[in-house]
DNA sequence: GTCCGTCAATACAGTTATGTATGGTGACAG
DNA sequence: CTGTCACCATACATAACTGTATTGACGGAC
C-alpha cells in the first residue's frame, strides 16, 4: 500500500482518461503526466502503448460486466425487466460508452471488443422481447432499433432538460415494449 | 483546367480521406502525400490545419444541404413524407456521418456543425410527426428517438444482412410511423 | 519578351510522441 | 549489512507532424 503503482493504477487511469479526453490521451507521456510519474514506470508495466490499450479493453470489459451485474441486481420481479433496463440504461452516465466507440473507429483492437458488447446486448434485448411475446423476428428488428437508439443516445452530445428526456424515455417505452393489458394505444 | 489544385480539391480529398480514414488523417502531410504534392501547396491555400478543418466543415455542410435537397426532390406527395425519409435515410453509406460524429468528440468545431445540423433534423422531423397527427410533445420525443436510432445505426459497424435490416426499418416505420388508418397493430 | 501572380518544391527549426538502455532507490530477506 | 527485486528516472535515438522562409516553374497581361 505504498505509492507504487500497479498496472491496474494505470488502467484506471486510462479508463478516465478515455471518458473525459478520448482516446487519442490514451498515450503514454501525457498519461505519465497525469499520474505524476515518468514513462520509465508505463514501460515497466506494458511492454508498448499497444499492450496497454488491450489490456485497457479487457479492463474495460471488466467494469462493464460489473455495471451490468449492478444494474441486474435491482432486478425484484422479472416481469417488466425490459423497461427498467431501458431506464437504467438511458439513465446512465454514458461518455465511457462514447468515448469506446470514437476509438472503435480507429482502432480494429476497440472495434472487436465493442462488437462482441454490441451483438450480446441486442441479443439479450431480443431474448427480453422474444419473452414478451413478440415472434422471433420482430423481436430481433425491434431490439436493434432499441440498441441504435441507445447508441445515438449515448452519443447525443445535447444534454436535454429533463423533462423532455423523461418524455422521450417514456415515449420509446411506449412504443418498444410489448403491453399486456390490451389498452389501445392513442394513435 | 490545368493540374493546378484548387482549395476544393483539397476539400474534396479531406472529406473522402476523413470517410475512408478517419479524422486523425487531417494533417497536412498524409493528405498531401494522398494528392501527390507536397506540403506546400497545402499550407498556399489554407493558413494551417485549423483553417483546413473549418473550410472542411463547411464544405461539409454544403454536401449534407445537397444530399437533403435531392432527397426531396423524389417528393411528388408530401403524404408519407416521413416513411421515405426513413427508408432513404437508412439506406444511404453514411460512413461520412459516422465519421463527422467521431471528429465531433474531440474538436469543437466538428461539434458545433454537427449540433446545429442535429437539431435542424430533429425539428424537421418533430414538424413532420406533428403534420401527421401527434400532440407536439409526443411529436418531438418521438423525432428525438428517431434520430438516435438514425445515429446508432450509422454507427453500427456490423453490416446486417439485406433482410434482417429491411425487418428492421419496416418495424421502425411501424412503431414510429402513426396510421391513418385504423388497421390495429398485432402487438 | 518581360513582368507578375499563382501555385508548388525544398529546406529548416521546433514539437510531441515512441521505445530502449542504463542507472538509481527503497523495502525486505537472509 | 548486503544483495535482490520491484519500481521509477533519465538520457538517447528515431519518427511523424507543424509551420515558415526561400526559391522555382509556368501562364497570361501588357
Amino acid at each position: 500500500m505504498t505509492d507504487q503503482l500497479s498496472a491496474r493504477d494505470w488502467l484506471k487511469q486510462g479508463l478516465k482518461t478515455l471518458t473525459t479526453s478520448g482516446f487519442m490521451a490514451l498515450k503514454a507521456e501525457p498519461l505519465a503526466k497525469a499520474m505524476g510519474v515518468s514513462r520509465g514506470s508505463f514501460y515497466w508495466h506494458f511492454a508498448d502503448v499497444a499492450a496497454f490499450h488491450a489490456a485497457l479493453l479487457d479492463y474495460w470489459r471488466e467494469v462493464a460486466a460489473e455495471r451490468v451485474i449492478a444494474s441486474l441486481e435491482t432486478e425484484g420481479r422479472s416481469e417488466d425487466a425490459l423497461r427498467r433496463l431501458i431506464r437504467t440504461a438511458f439513465d446512465a452516465r454514458l461518455a465511457t460508452e462514447a468515448a469506446i466507440r470514437g476509438w472503435a473507429m480507429h482502432e480494429p483492437l476497440a472495434r472487436k471488443a465493442m462488437d462482441a458488447i454490441d451483438r450480446r446486448r441486442v441479443s439479450y434485448i431480443a431474448g427480453l422481447l422474444a419473452k414478451a411475446g413478440l415472434p422471433l423476428a420482430q423481436a430481433r428488428a425491434r431490439a436493434r432499433i432499441l440498441y441504435w437508439a441507445f447508441v445515438g443516445f449515448a452519443l447525443s452530445d445535447q444534454p436535454l432538460a429533463r423533462q423532455q428526456q423523461q418524455d422521450a424515455i417514456t415515449e420509446l417505452i411506449r412504443i418498444t415494449v410489448p403491453q399486456d393489458r390490451r389498452q389501445p394505444r392513442k394513435v
